[in-house]
DNA sequence: AATCCGAAAATTGTTGACAATCAATTCGCG
DNA sequence: CGCGAATTGATTGTCAACAATTTTCGGATT
């Protein structure tokens, strides 16, 4: 194909702040499911579409390919992360571990203004819910995880778990749709009762159970995908069938919004030195 | 400098078996204490005494900084991470929290077969430290807590808790040597004994333990090595008296084995698909 | 003596081209 | 018509040169 040899243009975009652009950006559709497990990640499409140079690209890649999204095959290329049953359930575990420690640690120190922001955020996830936005409630719903992460304190374990958090997608990727990696907005608000009541062992218990759920939930969709499979959304289905070539992967047209807009990547960056 | 403008040699190695013998090399020199928090790692450098090309080298260094422990400043060049005090708590905290977790499970299902190999290893490590070989006697220290991860089975909390101990050396540099960063052979033997027994609160207890000592060690040491100074930001300050510009590091002469002798770089390598 | 400025050196960052490799297709041959 | 080998097209991997940036160092000025 012609288009392909074709050099990128002039005004590709380089740079740490490029780069991060697009891990973002794939990192985003990865959360919204818009790239399946599998899906090819071809270099210069990617630049082209992107506007983000090669290199700014392939360090991108690197760096997804650390934090586990990204699967790197030498010679191969690169292609969105599949999850095993096993793999699943040791991120269930890890998670379960990482958040009774936090969520222990919050409880006991959590201060009026800790409770004051949980309750807010308990509050706009409620609305983009009921407001059938279900886009914003998923980003919210896993920004709940996180801003318990980021309150009890422990950056450590709060980047530990945002890397578990961002791999979700890929372990309850049932190609037909929306409904599992969804936390029910109700217990993130018992959550944030037991907390405001200092009562550590109820928040862990509640959250072991809402986490357990959310797996139960998993399994019962993969079940259910791999032995009914449905036309309607035919393409999700054409890659999720593991070709055994190499994957004419659908399009990935469409799937990413490269102006960075949220900033789901997070712990990918690198440890910088201070601001200069 | 001219010797720095010549070009590389003919026959570097390329290819992403060299990145990781530069990875792997690195992180050895860390965990060997040959590499101070702080020192600066020159690209052209590295390229010429590790045989490898510069993108290697960059590479390698991206990988390094993801995992945290160099830290990498646009158009400053790559250090070996500092820790302050904060941070080394925080990993800390992470390390029992997983390690705890991980030998509950593990005294809940050591086969006779797992029990024998924690048995050798610390039979090799008591060996390597009364033979006074200490960089043996630290390297099988570290690798009795990877092995712990390793029989619990869970390799996403394994590869947290590597990258925790690779972390390690950062925390407890003192500048003054090897007494810090190195777990009493004793300590372990009697881990092994509760594990064996079935008795996981020992197990943990005893662990638990076993880290705080390091812990307080650390705290020690360091306090020893600054003085009555305030610990608040500058760590490296004692090594590299903190240059207001460009800190001219010791030399990283003969830091480096360029050899991969040991894998002790483990998670830092990306995710890649089945043998080809 | 201390400080500030500017040129030069050293280092990192980026580019475009090219080599190596892989999957798919086509061709040759039985 | 089937099957293996060479071919082709597409993609990744690597390099050496170049550009941009930072640091250093010498010298002039206060």
């Amino acid at each position: 194909m012609l288009a392909a040899r074709r050099k990128l243009p002039r005004d590709v975009a380089s740079g740490p702040e490029a780069e991060q652009r697009v891990v973002s950006a794939i990192v985003e559709a990865i959360l919204d499911q818009k790239l399946a497990p599998g899906a090819r990640l071809v270099e210069r499409e990617l630049a082209l579409s992107s506007g983000a140079s090669r290199l700014a690209i392939r360090n991108g890649l690197l760096r997804l390919a650390q934090s586990g999204l990204v699967e790197l095959s030498p010679n191969k290329g690169a292609t969105i992360a599949t999850c095993g049953p096993r793999e699943a359930r040791e991120i269930f575990d890890a998670r379960v571990l990482i958040e009774s420690s936090l969520l222990t640690t919050l409880s006991e120190k959590a201060s009026e203004d800790d409770i004051a922001r949980l309750d807010a955020f308990v509050e706009d996830e409620r609305q983009a819910y009921a407001a059938g936005r279900m886009q914003d409630a998923r980003y919210l719903s896993r920004g709940f995880h996180l801003l318990i992460a980021d309150l009890a304190g422990n950056r450590v374990l709060a980047s530990f778990l945002r890397e578990l958090i961002n791999k979700q997608p890929l372990l309850s990727w049932t190609g037909n749709g929306s409904r599992s990696c969804f936390c029910g907005n109700q217990a993130h608000s018992e959550i944030v009762r037991a907390i405001a009541a200092g009562d550590a062992s109820a928040a862990v218990a509640l959250n072991v159970e809402h986490l357990r759920e959310l797996e139960r939930q998993l399994i019962a969709d993969r079940g259910k995908a791999l032995g009914v499979e449905q036309p309607s959304s035919g393409e999700a289905k054409a890659i999720a069938e593991r070709p055994p070539k190499r994957a004419r992967a659908l399009s990935t047209k469409g799937a990413f919004d490269w102006r960075a807009k949220r900033d789901a990547a997070g712990v990918l960056a690198g440890k910088t030195r201070g601001a200069r």
